[in-house]
DNA sequence: ATCAAAATCATACTTTCGGGTGATTCTCTA
DNA sequence: TAGAGAATCACCCGAAAGTATGATTTTGAT
């Protein structure tokens, strides 16, 4: 990252000094002006997309971070409780576990999944885990 | 990707038009030579950067290619038939589904699936679905 | 040809899930 | 403060899932 930066520092620098040096005009007077323009840019878009590859590699190779899909779980009206539920179901925890977590009863939580069911448009807690995880309601 | 590309394609030839339209050399009689390729090189290193954020975000969000532990089926000496099995649970299907596509009883899917918590060392059939995820034994 | 593993199926039994219905309490908002 | 939505719980019933045991058939390797 650092590295990055400084290369892409000395190289402008570099690119400056060296038109300086040369006295640019000189060249201004051999090609068009056009073509002048066009060579800084290709220059500098290469060395922007070099940078910006350097850039996003270090930081997409890394974990790639989960992040819940708020908007879904809001269009399909799913409560606070109800994704807790899912989330435990999807850790593959019975009726009962999960109640026991919850300090709620079995019927409680039967009635949670339910919901979600009707919400999913699912029939089976293993559909339901399958699509909650394909729309990044959870992890 | 094409659309990425032709806006870059636009902004470099309006550039180029602008300096010629403008009598660019009037640009450079009032400010110094550095600033002006200073100019135009930030200019055209913020398009590549652009540009290779377009590029890659297209390649990067792709398929992160599956690649099965067949170390571990053989290790847990999980059978082609009890993978099968596997599989279709992990897409949701009750034990009924999962018999009449592969021409079964449900008694053999039954049996096929005790064989595979025990390898699994599960007891529900969602948590061999995690477990079977979590050692890529399935997509 | 024999042996072992895998695949098939059955029967019987228990546990868990899921659907349906209805009720109570709580909380937030119009 | 009235009303809606959320959370809680109960009861019932049928369906699905899971356990246990045992049996037969297929198949591949020795």
């Amino acid at each position: 990252m650092k590295k990055t930066v400084l290369i892409y520092g000395l190289a402008l620098a570099l690119l400056v000094f060296l038109l300086e040096y040369f006295e640019y005009r000189f060249f201004i007077r051999e090609m068009s002006s056009e073509l002048f323009v066009f060579i800084i840019a290709l220059t500098f878009t290469g060395l922007g997309l070099w940078v910006g590859k350097k850039l996003t590699n270090q930081t997409k190779i890394e974990s790639p971070p989960f992040e819940q899909n708020e908007k879904a779980i809001r269009y399909l009206k799913i409560s606070e409780r109800e994704l807790e539920v899912l989330e435990l179901v999807a850790e593959g925890l019975s009726n009962k576990q999960i109640s026991e977590k919850l300090f709620v009863s079995v019927n409680t939580t039967k009635t949670h999944l339910s919901h979600l069911y009707e919400k999913l448009e699912v029939k089976r807690r293993t559909q339901a885990v399958e699509k909650a995880k394909s729309l990044k309601l959870i992890e």
